[in-house]
DNA sequence: AAACAATAGATTGTTAACAATAGCCAGTTG
DNA sequence: CAACTGGCTATTGTTAACAATCTATTGTTT
């Protein structure tokens, strides 16, 4: 995940492309996604798509009927965000107070540069990338903490979540927040640091 | 999911055996999956095994090497335990609570019914069948709450959770505990079906 | 005209052959 | 003797054709 070899194999490219779709509304509710026409769209066949639609499925952002096809899940009900918001902040203060102390120079100088290039999106306006890159703040902590497997459990709530706010806040407060966990971390105080991510997820 | 339609996909009846074999310890920790040796186990080619081993990665319980295969997940690291805990009690108290005073006979009856055969499989010791019954009883509260959509964020927390105990309760301490929270919901009084599902997660 | 049945088209599910890749073992070289 | 290169085998990744299924339309019947 965080290691050097950039090498990312289809599926997982088609996988990232499709969910960003999503995730920035350029995939409306309840399209239907057709094999086909996806497998003409990315220039392979089928086998890879249906792997991509299978993998999205799990992941709650499409949904598959049998022989009926996939289409584009509709964001969770609104019940259920306090319920997503208690468990994204369980599992990533969590995850805060495991790395607290653990973290060196290499580790805050990518976290430093993810800021700069999130700051730079906001400015470019490239909403799709800022999403991404706010993604990868929050995952570097997760999977320091709990590894693949941790990512695997919490990445469902996240995109879920996503699909409910497309708006971001401003950029200038997207950052300040970000800068503060990042802060917290640098002092090895996880208790700030748990109290700025409570603040910047909502 | 609780519809009449007892249809169940190729994949799906696949993925449940290997599920079981993984929870119930007959497949050991690290054991690498051919998929030509279980397309022909199960009679299909090798395209179905794919999409299952591709949907267990997603749920944890098998990992997933670029052209190296997959292998079953080892269990995850205790340190995860009391985090995972955690959100299974957070899930499931929101389910009960949710629900609470909107279950009718037939509600009752199904999970009676799901009780009484716990206990016949418990007296046949037939394990893997508990581990089934016992999930499908927390599952129908997911599922009446949050639907196909909160099961989907659910159900990898509590498949990763039983790599972890495969010894269950004894037979009576379990039965007691659902029966309490079934009673407690009968009640219309969800703060004690909560306080009996703390005592059966652990 | 409304309801039902049959048919045609489109779409997914499955298969088997082909291509690419990783791991292993032997043979070679310093 | 250790380390490395090369090819071989086993396994996964991909493809395109075929089978099964669903949707919609059209035609028939009452």
């Amino acid at each position: 995940m965080f290691d050097n070899n950039a090498i990312v194999s289809v599926r997982d490219q088609i996988a990232n492309q499709l969910r960003a779709d999503i995730i920035n509304g350029t995939l409306i509710e309840n399209t239907k996604l057709k094999e086909h026409a996806l497998a003409e769209r990315f220039g392979v066949s089928r086998g890879p798509i249906r792997d991509v639609l299978l993998q999205l499925s799990k992941e709650g952002l499409l949904v598959s009927k049998n022989n009926c096809g996939v289409s584009v899940n509709t964001a969770p009900d609104t019940s259920l965000q306090p319920l997503m918001i208690n468990i994204r902040i369980d599992i990533e203060s969590f995850a805060l107070k495991t790395i607290a102390n653990t973290l060196d120079d290499k580790d805050f100088s990518y976290l430093e540069e993810l800021l700069l290039k999130l700051q730079k999106a906001f400015e470019q306006q490239d909403y799709a990338l800022v999403t991404d890159l706010d993604i990868s703040f929050h995952r570097f902590f997760v999977y320091k903490a709990g590894g693949e497997d941790l990512v695997n459990l919490w990445q469902p709530f996240i995109y879920r979540m996503r699909m409910n706010y497309k708006r971001l806040d401003t950029a200038d407060a997207c950052i300040d927040e970000h800068q503060g966990i990042l802060n917290a971390l640098k002092n090895n105080d996880s208790k700030s640091a748990v109290k700025a991510l409570k603040a910047n997820i909502k």
